[in-house]
DNA sequence: TGCGTGGTCAATAATTTATGCTTCGACGCA
DNA sequence: TGCGTCGAAGCATAAATTATTGACCACGCA
């Protein structure tokens, strides 16, 4: 049993769970972030009264979360709330040390690189280390790397597509359902597919899911951290936990947190010994060579 | 009665007290003052077992000291511990930083989202406001934008590309010098070219920002902050700085930079009125529509 | 010695929290 | 469309924690 939902503020775990929850557990979620401070003064049976929903409900939303319990809950929000985290959106720089900076532009970059770094840490708090480890070895191991991602997914997804091919890892990125379909028919037991999409509503691409793993071939789906059937269908998953008030906003943290997540694989796929290194070492000299001269 | 014992830290108030205590008093307050981090875990009944005492006394002393009960005194020394308020007498890690991951994961995350937030930082430094201000301005302003980028500098072009798109800004992008050779044909006075290239050292995109400024087109560069060709033949150039000793590394964090960078020029636009979020609004309307269904 | 006071504890009442069981509705699948 | 499965929510209740009561003891003082 995990003990404990790690040293980070709670606060930050329950927004990066709140898009998979039930609409009570969202109810439940939303009270906190926004009136955590009232918390002190509530028992699990008061806070239910309030959102005129059972005890029970609160107590097992503690616990999915990982606490012993309601107690434990809320003593950890107190202390997030001491410490400044979370809760007021961007307010007192708690964490970062960073100074201000004195112009607009400094301003709002801060501020979208903040709201970023908060991104990432939801993310890696969703996305458990042994399910990293896992994925990573699939891939490291795999035959063919099939890639599919639409529209804004596919960029990612191509991006992810060159970094294993510098790794001599063979990739095939498509951004088409069609010519996927297809590429498909040659898969394998050893083969991997990757699934980027952003909400995972596309019955296309689990279509080519399934039929991917009729074909015995693993899939690994990205999406944002919400039930959707898109993950249900795959053998293992990447999440993403990216959330703004402002739509125009909320494209750019999203990207930011997957990159990373990915950076992350890239990183332990290139530090898995076998040589990675020296294969990427290889293929950056022979692209220069191609460019330069 | 008095509420709460005011705002002041319980930990002080134990100790002020501390010495009009009687000894079985005195003995939970220093166990308090001593070992307030094992708090967490303790019931009252815990608490006296470890001390020897019985429970009640326990709340006794949690009512004396004026507070509603054992689980309010146990939350508020949670929140003072946060705080990092007295107890620990040396001050810990004086109050400053993120706490260190646990696992190794998290360790690797965090590490390379700092060389990330690093590379933001001097990325910031050397971009004048000014600059970025003028290049939002052109680009805002542009009849078409033109946006070429080859390998690994291909994707946050065609990023970038899909962004403006949804600002209903006309965009044109080639993976491709030859394509786009013959794209810029159509090039005239408003229109922009940005060219994307890490180390600007390619002379097939000089060349094709030459022709593109004989049309009298607006040429920008997005380079890394180093003397190279490309950005001398560039009206406007956009500059990153990415540093990192481990070659894998290094592209990561150029990216990254690079893409904070963008995203504040696509801030910057969404909020220079004119209705840019309106638009932004309308198409993701209707991209929604095209997937869902 | 006898009395009042303050402190402690064991027993128990009251409250709060956790769990088992049931029902209901959504979803996937045939 | 119908069926089976699964998860979510609530109710009732068990378990736990917490608060209170009253008895007991030690001590100071007349």
């Amino acid at each position: 049993m995990e003990a404990r939902p790690s040293t980070m503020s709670p606060l930050l775990k329950i927004r990066a769970e709140r898009d998979q929850m039930s609409a009570i557990e969202r109810r439940i979620a939303d009270f906190l972030l926004e009136e955590a401070h009232l918390l002190r003064d509530y028992s699990s049976q008061q806070l239910a009264n309030a959102l005129k929903i059972s005890q029970s409900s609160v107590v097992k939303f503690s616990q999915k979360l990982g606490f012993k319990g309601y107690p434990d809950l809320k003593y950890s929000i107190g202390e997030a709330i001491a410490r400044g985290d979370g809760a007021d959106g961007n307010g007192g720089n708690g964490g970062g040390g960073e100074p201000v900076g004195e112009d607009a532009h400094s301003a709002l970059a801060e501020n979208l690189w903040y709201i970023k770094t908060r991104a990432e840490q939801e993310t890696r708090l969703i996305n458990p280390s042994t399910g990293i480890d896992a994925i990573a070895g699939v891939i490291g191991k795999a035959g063919k790397v099939f890639m599919i991602g639409l529209g804004e997914d596919g960029i990612p997804a191509r991006a992810f597509a060159m970094r294993l091919s510098m790794l001599d890892i063979l990739t095939v990125h498509h951004f088409d359902t069609v010519l996927m379909t297809a590429s498909i028919a040659t898969a394998t037991k050893n083969d991997v597919l990757l699934v980027f999409s952003e909400h995972g509503q596309q019955t296309n691409l689990c279509k080519i899911s399934r039929q991917f793993r009729e074909r015995q071939g693993n899939v690994i789906s990205v999406t944002r951290h919400s039930a959707n059937p898109l993950r249900a269908h795959a053998d293992h998953s990447l999440l993403v936990s990216a959330h703004d008030e402002r739509a125009h906003i909320e494209p750019l943290i999203y990207q930011s947190a997957l990159r990373h997540l990915l950076d992350m694989i890239f990183v332990l796929l290139c530090e898995s010994g076998k040589g990675r290194l020296g294969q990427l070492e290889s293929n950056l000299d022979r692209i220069r060579n191609l460019m330069e001269p």
